[in-house]
RNA sequence: GGUACUCUGGCAGAACGGUUAUGCGUGGGCCUGCAAAGCCUAUACAAGGGGGUUCGACUCCCUCGGGUACCUCCA
């Protein structure tokens, strides 16, 4: 599989010949997630997801940012402690993804737990003269990684001349960060160095080394992690390895709302409880992966709405398959899949490209129609088309709404009645039944030889659109 | 101001140095008792502006312009 690599800047190969392993920058747990988290990580739970299917291990690694001056300043401002913040919008993060239907990582390590690690991550990094204690905390020194901005393409000279860096005598030079803040406000750990809690960095590079060691496959996150983040993980780690810290750098794009940047001045963070809730799991995930992972996507309606439409047509393409029952047989069928189920996993070998992926899928949806609605869908060809439609919908996390047998031998029992009636041409009862089956979300297909239902999922949004 | 990414038909969005992308939408049709759903079919002077390279550019180069992000809050 080939991915776009953010510090080369070109296409690198994944090496799937072994375990391949994962790190996500994940959430600062100080908020409710939203749209724009919401669509890195489904990127990222859909590649794991493609990678599993083709048989290869992951270890995919998410962590917690659960101790940071946001977190603690939002406990002040609720006055309670930081750990209630952090415990309470982790518990949020996993109903948000768990009812997106991303699956959950293989652990989702804690700063706060890991504080160990992360002293002594900092103190090899001061043994190697490569970070320094100041009056306000232990500092890296940017000066001392010689290839610092090489992931980013800054030039250490230009930052330097940023207006917007604030000068703090204390540090040797304005770039250097903060791995060690001194502090005296709860929550704090001790240090050899004095009492105080990691920067914000410093996390991620120590757990990510801890869980997938050296020169792990994929390091992934927002573009917005680019700088300062990603570029001051690689100076840290790779000070304190002495090799590649990750191999491939995958970077998504940012989600505008309506062409304008998502932000909390503007009003317009669209959270994920928000979208869930109006919309379900499986449009939102059809809109995140609409675009190539790597450019930014625009939220709007109207482009929700057109993924709506495609889910339907999903939806009506499972329901003919489950309901097929006529010996029919085309020739061309087992051909016509391959050709599609190929198509799909090029698309996700050539750069991860979800949205060629996705007209792959709406291909086979189109063909099980096409094939439905001449009633030419046969069981012989469902045998075909079904275990592929299915494999598609869990590599891309989708998931067509159960109902329990009592509900089906209902609708059953209904149709039964309504065909009755229609025979003796009572039309206006006949209408009757089907309102009936309409309100409990059924939907009846007349075929020329038989009817069929489906359960459509129930999504808000499709009466106010 | 700097850096990165980006600019394709009403909208979304690909590939490719020379061939219809595709989907949604829209028009027409099929099916139906009527619908719905689905299917079929038609529909686009498409390439941000201007130069250049080339037999030929959406695709390569230059330039101008727009957008988004980042420049120690950010997925």
């Amino acid at each position: 599989m080939k991915l776009q690599d953010t510090l080369t800047n070109s296409e690198k190969t994944l090496d799937t010949s072994h375990k391949v392993r994962i790190y996500l920058c994940g959430v600062t747990v100080y908020d409710e997630s939203h749209i724009g988290h919401a669509r890195t990580i489904i990127v990222f739970d859909v590649l794991r997801r493609y990678l599993e299917n083709r048989g290869i291990e992951v270890n995919f690694i998410q962590n917690f940012t659960d101790i940071d001056d946001k977190i603690i300043n939002r406990a002040k401002l609720e006055n309670v402690t930081a750990d209630e913040i952090s415990s309470k919008y982790i518990e949020h993060y996993f109903s948000d993804f768990d009812g997106l239907n991303v699956k959950r990582a293989t652990d989702y390590p804690k700063a706060t737990e890991h504080i160990k690690d992360i002293l002594d991550f900092i103190q090899k990094l001061i043994n190697k003269d490569i970070a320094y204690t100041s009056k306000n905390g232990v500092y890296f020194s940017v000066s001392k990684f010689p290839e610092y901005g090489k992931l980013s393409k800054k030039k250490i000279d230009e930052l330097q001349s940023g207006a917007r860096i604030e000068i703090d005598e204390t540090k040797k030079d304005p770039l250097d960060f903060a791995l060690w803040k001194f502090s005296d406000v709860e929550p704090t750990w001790d240090s050899p160095w004095g009492k105080g809690r990691p920067g914000w960095h410093i996390e991620c590079s120590a757990m990510s080394i801890k869980y997938l060691g050296e020169n792990f496959d994929i390091h992934g996150g927002g573009r917005d992690l680019i700088f300062p983040h990603h570029e001051n993980e690689i100076a840290q780690s790779e000070s304190f390895v002495d090799n590649q810290f990750a191999k491939i750098w995958m970077h998504v794009g940012m989600v505008t709302i309506n062409g304008e940047k998502m932000s909390k001045s503007l009003g317009n963070v669209k959270s994920i409880k928000y979208v869930l809730d109006n919309w379900g799991s499986n449009i939102i995930r059809l809109f995140c992966l609409s675009g190539h992972y790597s450019k930014p996507i625009d939220y709007s309606e109207e482009l929700l709405k057109e993924n709506l439409i495609k889910w339907r047509q999903a939806e009506t393409c499972y329901y003919e398959l489950i309901h097929s029952n006529n010996e029919k047989q085309s020739d061309n069928v087992i051909s016509i899949v391959k050709k599609i189920s190929n198509d799909f996993d090029e698309a996700l070998e050539g750069d991860f490209n979800t949205h060629l992926a996705l007209s792959a899928f709406f291909s086979l949806v189109k063909e099980a129609n096409r094939l439905a609605a001449d009633e030419n869908l046969g069981i012989n060809d469902v045998k075909t088309i079904k275990p592929e439609f299915e494999r598609m919908l869990e590599i891309l996390g989708l998931s067509i709404p159960k109902i329990s047998q009592e509900q089906k031998q209902e609708i059953d029992k209904m149709i039964e009645s309504r065909e009755r009636l229609r025979n003796e041409k009572h039309f206006a009862e006949a209408d009757k039944i089907r309102a009936s089956l309409n309100e409990m979300n059924i939907e009846l297909i007349d075929h020329k030889e038989k009817t069929i239902w489906m359960k459509k999922e129930n999504i808000k949004a499709d009466i106010w659109t």
